[in-house]
DNA sequence: CTAATTTAGCAGAGG
DNA sequence: GCTAAATTAG
């Protein structure tokens, strides 16, 4: 132990050897927080701790797998392999496995994913003859999903007002009632949905506190990372589980914070101090990653954020390269840029593939990065994107095996049900839906009572039906003694879905018959994996689980030697020697749809933020003068962000057209684009006199590992007070009267030009402070 | 009820 | 530019 703890400097030492009581690591990018974290569990164990009472929550389960692999070579894999480490999905999933009874759950609930939830969503908004133009299945989503992150139950719900004025305003009254019939439904289907995972071990905690006992009991350490990226209902349940003992560690950084979008509160880590008594603050701010010319770059941005802790982020390692800006014509171009750079730095500095990484906005914008290293024979790696899991014959071979399990699972059903085609058409399936909510039963309970039931289908059609229950009821008493792999075997060859993918020889049929057999592959491992482990349960409900809440199935399968390409959101957590960032334009990066509020773009600017500290060497930011999106080539002008960089940290390259005389990219590339065609955009504009604070050296610094901050100054002065000027969607302008309530409930009370006097919920309501 | 064709929505990030 | 849903013809 003494010989990893020699490798922590005293900024991390002091936090890793906080055994007990509440603590908050501040941390800044790359400032080894990681290790603190592993290093703090090991140390832990070594004081006696039994893994067993340590529960350490992650983001990914990438991180997760990770920290654990480190941890079990300080301390040995069989010590490492009892510690309670995952993701909050994960591991309240398990315990909901085990506890679920109590609400009403079978232990073997399915779990619905995005899809399932939104089919469900549409299918109830059809049943009740709402308008789909109205009530989009999407929004309708987002809006039970964030009301549920709350802690808004339909009790909730019904109970506010304000809530359903909200709804109704929005012209959606009947939101409520949607929301109430999808929690049965979803109830009924014996099924929870990514947001129920936190929501209902919520209720779990509060309605049975024997249950809430044994897990404070259990969990006698209890590590948070990322905390600035928790919603409410994460919140609560790790308050209420550290209440006992209060041996709680968290780990985050605000500047790093991109997760508001889906309900994370900031106000989580900055209201952390007032939560428990006797908080100790540990701040980490050197930075071990990246070279002062890119923790420079980096600083200079976010200095544009009003709202952030006070701390600054410094290292002592070399200056290093500047950041390189370069422009391009088209996003085809930047891909060639970025394929070419690569290439060019293989061949010059001795780089791998696996030094460089690519990271973009949105997903959609891989294809043209990728159409450039495949030209150029660079391996490559897609991360995210439409999982493995996602895609359709994979959601077909995993719907049958779900309704084995769980025959309740509606979404299931409905999706295998007439796949492969058994002669059961919609009409059929609408009148089964209509049967089963009549008699309060599932569908495959309609199913199987199918001829004592009144139900207006046919008879060559109810006999198409029983054959359908006696090939699920088949399988499921195949499942009783054969395993997952063995099970999901048969199914795909028993099924005919094996011949449905087989039927067309094209291309896509031979990929997707290549999916399944990888599936099955996966689950073999996934079964003989399970061999070893002496705990191990149904194999079948644990690959499922597997499978719902997978953030990156492939892990480390394949060349590790590869580009990687991925969101920023995604490259989190992650370093690479060389990152690219590219799409650097307005309205992409920065969003179109994040430049309403001020919040919003500062929660862009964080995430550019991020994306600047992945590196460790070189970085370089590219962008495009126009770019094909939805299949129209649109112009698009170089990101605000470019500019906000100090530009003693930058680089300008050469403009394209002076392209030729780098004969690394010269004919071949841009050889078929003459000069007078290529359009300039206005340059980017430099910024000259006001120049932000310099990067302040080391040496000027508090000393640090005692650095205790206040961490009150400076927080959040963008918060709404009475006598602001606010801006409306609806409602226009309007003046601050009154502000009431606090946290999550806390609520203006505004006297708006259009529609008088108005009480919002702040959580919910979007407004824009004018002054 | 199925297969072929058209149309809509997307691409804002994820467990 | 792609996919999934909706519509239409058979």
């Amino acid at each position: 132990m003494e010989k990893y703890l020699s490798q922590l400097n005293d900024a991390q030492l002091a936090p890793t050897l906080q055994k007990d009581g509440p603590m908050i690591v501040i941390a800044g990018a790359g400032s080894g927080k990681t290790r603190v974290l592993t290093y703090r569990i090991a140390y832990l164990m070594s004081q006696g701790v039994d893994p067993f009472n340590i529960l350490s929550l992650t983001f990914t389960n990438k991180a997760a797998k990770e920290m654990k692999g480190r941890i079990a070579k300080i301390v040995g894999d069989g010590e490492a392999k009892n510690l309670w480490m995952g993701t909050f999905h994960s591991v309240f999933a398990k315990i909901l496995r085990f506890e679920g009874h109590h609400l009403g759950f079978p232990s073997n609930f399915t779990i619905y994913d995005t899809q399932d939830s939104q089919k469900l969503l549409g299918s109830i908004i059809k049943e009740m003859g709402l308008d789909k133009e109205i009530y989009k299945t999407k929004q309708i989503y987002s809006r039970i999903s964030s009301y549920k992150n709350s802690l808004i139950t339909v009790k909730a719900y019904f109970r506010n007002p304000e809530l359903m004025e909200a709804d109704a305003m929005a012209r959606r009254p009947k939101t409520g009632e949607i929301y109430q019939e999808y929690v049965d439904r979803c109830f009924k289907a014996g099924a929870m949905d990514f947001d129920d995972l936190l929501l209902r071990t919520n209720e779990l905690l509060t309605r049975f506190p024997n249950v809430l006992a044994q897990y404070q009991d259990k969990f006698r350490y209890i590590l948070v990372d990322e905390y600035q990226d928790t919603n409410h209902s994460q919140y609560l349940i790790v308050r209420a589980l550290a209440d006992r003992f209060q041996n709680i560690c968290v780990v985050g950084d605000d500047a790093q914070s991109i997760y508001a979008f889906r309900g994370a509160n900031i106000n989580n880590i900055l209201n952390f101090q007032k939560d428990y008594d006797d908080v100790k603050l540990f701040r980490l701010e050197q930075n071990y990653r990246s070279t002062k010319n890119i923790v420079g770059a980096a600083n200079s941005v976010i200095e544009h954020n009003k709202t952030k802790l006070d701390k600054i982020v410094w290292t002592a390692n070399d200056i290093g390269e500047k950041v390189k800006v370069h422009r391009s014509l088209t996003d085809g171009d930047e891909g060639r840029y970025v394929a070419s750079t690569i290439w060019d730095n293989k061949m010059n500095n001795q780089l791998i593939n696996s030094d460089f990484a690519v990271l973009y906005r949105t997903n959609a914008q891989s294809r043209a990065i990728e159409d450039a290293l495949r030209k150029r024979d660079i391996p490559y790696r897609v991360y995210g994107g439409l999982s493995f899991y996602q895609r359709k014959e994979i959601k077909d071979v995993t719907a049958y095996l779900r309704l084995v399990l769980n025959p309740a699972d509606e979404e299931a059903l409905k999706r295998v049900i007439n796949y492969p085609g058994r002669g059961i058409g919609q009409t059929t399936i609408d009148r089964l839906v209509v049967a089963a909510n009549g008699y309060g039963k599932t569908i495959f309970e309609v199913l199987k009572n199918i001829d004592n039931l009144e139900i207006n289908i046919n008879s060559g059609t109810k006999n198409k039906l029983k054959d359908f229950v006696v090939l699920i009821e088949s399988y499921q008493i195949m499942n009783q003694t054969a395993n997952a792999f063995e099970l999901a075997e048969h199914v795909v060859k028993s099924s005919g879905l094996i011949n449905e993918f087989n039927k067309d020889g094209t291309p896509e049929g031979v990929a997707r018959l290549e999916n399944v057999q990888e599936l099955l592959n996966g689950i073999k491992d996934f079964v003989e994996g399970q061999i070893e482990l002496a705990d191990a349960g149904d194999s079948l409900a644990e690959f499922l689980e597997d499978v719902a809440l997978a953030t990156d199935l492939d892990g480390d399968k394949g060349d590790p030697n590869h580009v990687a390409l991925m969101t920023i959101h995604l490259a989190k957590g992650l370093e690479f020697n060389h990152v690219f960032i590219v799409g650097l334009e307005e309205d992409l990066f920065p969003s179109a749809m994040s430049m309403n509020t001020r919040s919003e773009l500062e929660e862009e600017r964080r995430l550019f933020y991020v994306a600047l500290t992945r590196a460790e060497k070189q970085a370089y930011l590219t962008y495009a003068l126009s770019r094909y999106r939805w299949g129209k080539l649109i112009d698009a002008e170089p990101s605000r962000f470019i500019e906000e960089i100090d530009d003693e940290y930058l680089d300008i390259l050469t403009p394209v057209n002076d392209r030729r005389q780098n004969p690394m990219l010269s004919a071949d590339i841009f050889g078929d684009i003459e000069p007078s065609q290529i359009r300039f955009k206005k340059p980017i504009k430099r910024k000259s006199e006001v120049k932000p604070p310099k990067f302040i050296p080391p040496a000027k610094l508090k000393p640090i590992g005692k650095s205790i901050g206040n961490p009150d100054v400076n927080l959040f002065d963008g918060k709404l007070t009475v006598g602001n000027i606010v801006e409306h969607s609806r409602f226009g302008k309007g003046e601050v009267l009154k502000i009431e309530g606090v946290g999550t409930d806390t609520k203006a009370e505004i006297n708006f030009e259009h529609g008088g006097v108005k009480k919002l919920l702040l959580r919910f309501a979007k407004l824009d402070v004018l002054g």
